[in-house]
DNA sequence: ACTATTTTGTACATATTTGTATAAAATAGT
DNA sequence: ACTATTTTATACAAATATGTACAAAATAGT
């Protein structure tokens, strides 16, 4: 048995692509143009490869599509949030969340904001495949959310009375208008006074 | 001279529609679908007219999103915000307009959000004369809210410290995203509590 | 070398979009 | 009725998108 690199090549011919090193590039194609407005022959062309190649290694612009989100969604700040097990501080991580999207949104030179939510944006309410995953994909987001508040209040970082649905939404709306805030090209700085500003008053500590 | 109804009329073939419940309709036609999505033909035939008559009433596809987006944008409840005169209470009328936004995307039946915001979010960085405009459309908005604030804060309905830039980018962003959390689904209840609990936080007492 | 397998290049048919050009239709004013 | 004016209908050319089909190319295994 031959082995190549470290995949099991099966016969035949080879792709004449890294798929990964694809999907990077289309997902970059779909966060500059958008969902509907890139044709699958664009993305092609784009990528240097034909059409038949494309449909070959993938059924269709959604299934592509599907495989950007899901890389990108997986590098994404809010990962931490996941990360978080009981008994440890859910503000810090907030905070540490937070900037690193301040960051992430001053330095991309592009100012295309979230990708996710730029997806959202254009297909929240849509019939398709597509309009459906990506409501899926907040609506997770958003109950992880809730239940690092509800932690929170648990582990009194936060005062009693507080409503962790209201404020789990709250931070999703924030975090959603936040990265369409940010594509108006607003600095570091700006874009961290409003996290730091937003989560204080949320009523997490400054750590 | 003869006067059709209250218009004057000049000479000519005269048009075959109402010019503005031509704009309402494709106002909507541009709220389902985005701006690029739809085509110029896709808003002949969905108004029943031909190309040639809306290209003779219209410069361009760009020329009648203008006026769509004009005649959205003049009915939408923030424009309270640009009515309230020195010494007068801003706090009421942040809640009153929340509360009518709230409202608003809890009752329209398919979930769209905020056209707007929607519209920004699609053309936002585009180097064309509609994502300037809208751009401009957005600093304007924010602009008024960064005033309503600062005078707040001379009102004392504001503690003294109070970022007025920075609580007003937050506003912003606050309000963008409610639009984009509303095309979830949620409820007036829902979405109400959101805006209440947000002003408080802010500092804006309960009126 | 030969075969099976998979990817790639090319071609084709169909549909849609954009912009323009030109003729026909419908009005106001005389 | 006639003219000038404006809108509407139709047609055309060029560009682009989609989906499929099939032959050519490149590999693994024997």
């Amino acid at each position: 048995m031959t082995i190549t690199k470290d995949e099991k090549r099966s016969a035949g011919r080879p792709r004449s692509f890294d798929r990964e090193q694809l999907i990077e590039k289309v997902m970059h194609l779909f966060w500059d143009r958008g969902y509907r407005d890139l044709s699958f022959n664009e993305i092609a062309t784009a990528t240097g490869l034909t059409r038949a190649s494309l449909y070959n290694s993938f059924k269709s612009k959604e299934a592509l599509f599907f495989e950007a989100l899901r890389n990108y969604s997986s590098s994404t700040p809010d990962v931490l949030f996941t990360k978080v097990k009981e008994g440890e501080p859910v503000g810090p991580v907030f905070y540490q969340v937070f900037a690193h999207a301040a960051r992430l949104r001053a330095t991309e030179e592009k100012k295309r904001g979230c990708f996710t939510v730029n997806c959202f944006s254009e297909l929240a309410g849509d019939d398709s495949q597509v309009g459906k995953e990506l409501s899926v994909l907040m609506e997770e987001k958003r109950s992880v959310i809730a239940g690092l508040i509800n932690q929170a209040v648990r582990q009194k970082e936060l005062p009693d009375g507080t409503d962790a649905e209201t404020t789990a939404n709250m931070v999703m709306a924030f975090l959603s208008g936040f990265s369409l805030f940010s594509k108006g090209g607003a600095d570091e700085a700006t874009l961290y006074s409003m996290c730091t500003s937003f989560l204080k008053q949320i009523g997490f500590k400054t750590p």
